[in-house]
Parts: C-alpha cells; sequence; structure tokens
DNA sequence: TTGAAAGCGCTAACAG
DNA sequence: CTGTTAGCGCTTTCAA
C-alpha cells in the first residue's frame, strides 16, 4: 500500500532531461522537440506517474478546487444543484469540495475556514443564511451566491422567486380561488419574500384584497404543517378554498390533512406547491407546483465563477432565471 | 480581493519567534512557554493568518481530504450517506471532495485520477460497478467499499441485503400472497442478487416453488417498471398476487399501473419496495418497504477509513448492516 | 530547445 | 524552551 511515490524527478532521470522540460511537456507549454514530448510522455506513461498536486498549488498557488456549501444534500433541490455543478466543474477539470452544512451556521463557519486552509480558487455558496455573518472571511476567493440573497452578496444567480409566486398564485385564482392561505417558510429569506411578492400581485391583479388571517408563517417541515394546519380546521373550520406554499412538503401535508378531514382536493380545495421535487410528481394526487431551472441555475453559477476566477469580474452580477408552473391534479 | 496571503513568517516576524515555534504552537505540539504560546496565539488572530493547507500537505504527505464517490447524488439513498459522512468527517477535520460518477465509469475513473492528484488521504467509494476495472490506480491509498461489492474490495460495508429480500418476501406471504412477482434490477449486482436470494429463502419457507415465469428483470427506474408492467397485464393479465421489488421506485410504478388497472392495494395485489425513499413514506397507499441504515453505514465506512489511514488495516474487512421492514398500506 | 536553480509555505530534525 | 535549516514536488525565470 506504500511504494514511495514516484516524483518528477524520477521522471526526468529516466527520461535523461531536466526536471523542467517534464514539467514543459506535462503542461503542454511548448518550447521543447517533438522528439523530447514523445520521450517524456513515454516514460510518463511507463512508471505510471501522477503529478502531486500539492505540490503544484503550492507553487502556482491555483488549487483547482472549488468548495460548495449546501444547508443540506438530502434536500432534493439541493442535490440537484450540486450533481449539475459537479458535471459542469469536471469538465473544466476542477474538483468540488462539498460542505454540507446541516442548516447549522457554525457549521458553515467552520466549513468556510477549512475551504480557505484548503485555497479553494473559488466558492459557490449556497447558504442557508440570509446574511452571511463573517463574510470578512471570504473576501479573498472568488464567491458566488445560489438561492439566498445575502445582503453584501456580490454575485449571485437566483430563480425569479416572484414570479413563481405569481403564477401558483393566478393558477388557483383563475380556478376559482378567492381565499387563498399562503403558509410560508417563516424565515424572512429574500427567496420567500419574493414568493410572497408574487402571491401579492396576482391577488391585486384579480382585485382579491390581502387578508392577513390568511397569511400562515412556520418552519418549513412536512410535520409543522400538518400540526398547524389540523389546529386551524378544528379550530376555525376551512375558510379558504386554496392553499399557496413556499415548499412542496408543506403542500403536501396540507393535501394529507384535508383529504384526512374529508375535504376533495381540488373540488374543495386546490393545493400549490413550489420547487417540483419528485415528490410532488409521484402522491396523490400529483401536486400543482413550480419548476426551479437548478441546472440552468448550476451552471450559470459555474460560469460565473469560472469568469470571476479567471478576470477577477464578471460581467452580469445578478442573474435571474425563469420558473414554470406544472400544473397537476392538485388544482 | 487580492490582497498578498500572509504566511507563517510574517507572523513569526511580528512575534519576534521563530517560524518553528509558530508552526509547534499552531500544531499545539508543546515545547514552548505558556508566554511564547499567547504572544503567538494573539499575532495569529491580529493579522488573520491561515495555514496555507497545500504547504502543509506538501510537507506532510497528508491532505487531510477524503474522496468520496457516488453514482449519482440526486439519489437519496445515496445523498444520505454522503450527508453522514460529511458530519462524520468534518467532526475529524476531514474535508471531503464528493464525485458524483453520475452512473459513468469513465467519469468514475476521472475522478479517481483526480483524487489520487490531489493525494486525499482515503477514499469511500460506492462504485455504480460491481467490479472495479482500473483498480490498479487506487492500490497506493486506503479505501473503503460501501453498498456494491466489487471482487477486489478489501473493505467493504453493505446493507443485509439478502435480509431485505427475505423480511419483504416473508411479509407478503404471511398475508397470503402465493404468486409473487419479483421485479429486480437486471443488473447482476451483488445486492441485487443477495436480495434475491432473501426471495427465494421465504418462498422456500413457506413451501412456495420458485416459479421462473414469476421473475422480470429490468433496468430500475420509474417509467421502465410501468411500461413493462403495463405490457404484462395487457400479455397475461395479473397472474400474481404480490410484488417484491428491488428499490421504491419500480414499486411505485407497479402500484400506479395497478390501480389505474382497475386493481386495489394491497386488496388484489400486495407490493413492497425496497429503501424506503421518502416518497414511498408520502405516495397513495404508503409503501411496505426495507429500511437500510445509511447512517450507520456511513458511520461505520468513517471510522473503518479512519482506521485504515491510521494503522494501515482495519480489523473487520466486512460490516454487514441490518435492515428492517417497514410496514405501511400497500401490503 | 534545454538545464540550473530559486523558491512557494510549511514541518521536523538537529543543535543549542 | 527556542532557533536554524533542509527539504516536500513542482514551476518558472534566467542563462546557455
Amino acid at each position: 500500500m506504500a511504494e514511495k511515490k514516484i516524483s518528477i524527478i524520477d521522471v526526468a532521470q529516466k527520461a535523461g532531461v531536466s526536471t523542467a522540460t517534464v514539467s514543459r511537456v506535462i503542461n503542454k507549454n511548448g518550447g521543447y522537440s517533438k522528439k523530447t514530448e514523445e520521450k517524456v510522455m513515454q516514460t510518463i506513461r511507463e512508471c505510471g506517474f501522477t503529478p502531486n498536486g500539492n505540490a503544484i498549488s503550492l507553487r502556482t498557488n491555483r488549487s483547482h478546487s472549488i468548495g460548495v456549501i449546501v444547508p443540506d444534500i438530502t434536500n432534493e433541490f439541493f442535490a440537484k444543484i450540486v450533481h449539475e455543478l459537479d458535471i459542469f466543474f469536471l469538465k473544466h477539470r476542477y474538483s468540488l469540495l462539498i460542505c454540507d452544512s446541516n442548516e447549522d451556521y457554525q457549521l458553515e463557519d467552520m466549513h468556510i475556514r477549512n475551504l480557505l486552509q484548503k485555497n479553494v480558487d473559488g466558492i459557490v455558496y449556497i447558504s442557508g443564511q440570509d446574511e452571511i455573518k463573517n463574510i470578512g472571511n471570504i473576501q479573498s476567493v472568488p464567491v458566488v451566491y445560489i438561492d439566498r440573497c445575502p445582503q453584501n452578496a456580490d454575485v449571485l444567480i437566483h430563480s425569479d422567486n416572484k414570479a413563481g409566486g405569481y403564477l401558483a398564485t393566478k393558477e388557483l385564482l383563475k380556478k376559482g380561488c378567492r381565499k387563498i392561505l399562503l403558509m410560508r417558510d417563516l424565515r424572512y429569506a429574500s427567496t420567500i419574500r419574493n414568493r410572497k411578492a408574487g402571491y401579492l400581485e396576482a391577488l391585486e391583479e384579480f382585485g382579491v384584497p390581502y387578508d392577513e388571517s390568511l397569511e400562515i408563517s412556520i418552519f418549513p417541515e412536512y410535520d409543522q404543517a400538518k400540526e398547524v394546519l389540523e389546529r386551524l380546521l378544528k379550530l376555525s373550520g376551512c375558510y379558504f378554498d386554496g392553499i399557496v406554499t413556499t415548499c412542496d412538503m408543506m403542500a403536501l401535508a396540507c393535501v394529507h390533512v384535508l383529504t384526512k378531514a374529508g375535504y376533495r382536493i381540488p373540488e374543495d380545495v386546490k393545493v400549490a406547491g413550489f420547487d417540483n421535487i419528485s415528490l410532488s410528481e409521484f402522491c396523490n394526487p400529483p401536486l400543482t407546483t413550480i419548476t426551479q431551472d437548478t441546472k440552468g441555475m448550476a451552471q450559470c453559477a459555474g460560469k460565473a465563477l469560472l469568469e470571476l476566477i479567471r478576470h477577477g469580474e464578471v460581467k452580469q452580477k445578478r442573474t435571474v432565471l425563469p420558473v414554470s408552473l406544472e400544473v397537476r391534479k392538485s388544482t
């Protein structure tokens, strides 16, 4: 397991050239004869030489690796982004250091420190936080933010959340709903704010006044949503004819609670989710929801980060990707 | 964005000591006075010094990073493992280089090469392949395999797949099924082989002879399963009273096809899946399925790899984790 | 077209 | 308890 690694020096000796020449050949820097090139490549193959990335990084001050911070890789939405990032950056010969912050700000900080120490060339930051506190730490490295929008972010990729909220709400309005519950993530994240803005816009367009009692803010989990809606039904009955949520799991919980309570979906109440996780396609009834372009986001982020790394700046600081409405049986 | 990085030399100068002393303090190697320690720590804090990981790695020949190869991070089962690995290794101050092979063997190879060049201290290998072809490449690095079992693997963590197949099948048998369709992944992976073995064992225990026409092998995707079962129903009718599958998505497809064709689940046909993805809990009816202990697998893998890294060998080369049956409404 | 040699930032003998 | 110093493996001037 532990034969000593062969280095560029060994290769140089075997090929009867200098290390400089080997280096030139490896990096295709030119300045060597066809004959030397072949000889060097041959010996490299023969002895199965792999350059030492750490030495290269130390010398060139570029690590060819990218840090990625995700709140929770288990969340399909984030997993998809990471998946696409991986494919994108492999193509450009970068490795990904993926850090799952587990929705914990302290872990997020630890991870950042770690990445900095590892000399990452850039960071894709999908933060759980709405504001980055210790942003000072990462000011020396190019960063592209996805989804969440910290105040002090420079380059930012996110979905058109307002359009998402608008489309979902409008779908319900068009189908006759007039009392639409907005079940939203209680966190005051920019994404959620914008989805609510879309909700309001749609209401206004249909001349439906905003009713404060129709907005409930909860922690975005199935169990939370279930509990809250059950209590609501018991207390006030079904005083709404539609529900718009800021994530699919909430919507799913609503469907289940309502169905169990004897309401029919979509006849009595129509429900729309957000994110189009695969669950929403396969539950019963399948959920109407908003699709975010995860692949597009990942690719934009990748391109922007590469640009930032290579040129120190990026033309388009803020990219907003369109969303689309997926109409299924719940509306 | 690009102020020059400060190094251990700068710290040493400012603190009025040698770099060796700074190094000692940083690494808590002892051999310095309380007073020096404080002085050094103070200056480190003052100038916000972060050690250069590449230099450390080059010098010590340990990178403090672990490579993780996953077939598809988008798959909840793998995502969970990665999530737990991340938490585990962060605790031990290792970073994770996560490589999504996208179920592509060539990418897998590229990733391996990449990891080797990055000098990872170890690799957690969740392979898409049943055999590693280019295993020669990674013989110089400690590797722990999860799930799939390549012939030449040394250290291996996996679920008790046979028990899984057994439990699922037995559940159907106990509830009266006698003609149980085995819908399996067509790939001849060890995991699948073992699940089938469990299926056979349960049949035998109940004195039900194995019927070849009740086994169908397909590519493990929703659409595939759907198509195949639809054709089967049209051709031969519903000649079975239960279905055991090797993954939840197949089971889900079966439920949908059967329901649409007018069969009732579980009255007419009982269906069991495998993996307990969250979908299976929230679809309709919720699926009976087999839960794998992803957290346990990740932790075992982490511990084994650490052991391998630290001592060059591991006591328990093969760890089999128990699975459990989750009975829901589909059986 | 090539080689010699200086370092990148750090650790670990060794010497004091 | 502390400092000096020799590299780790590579790239990159500079000189030939």
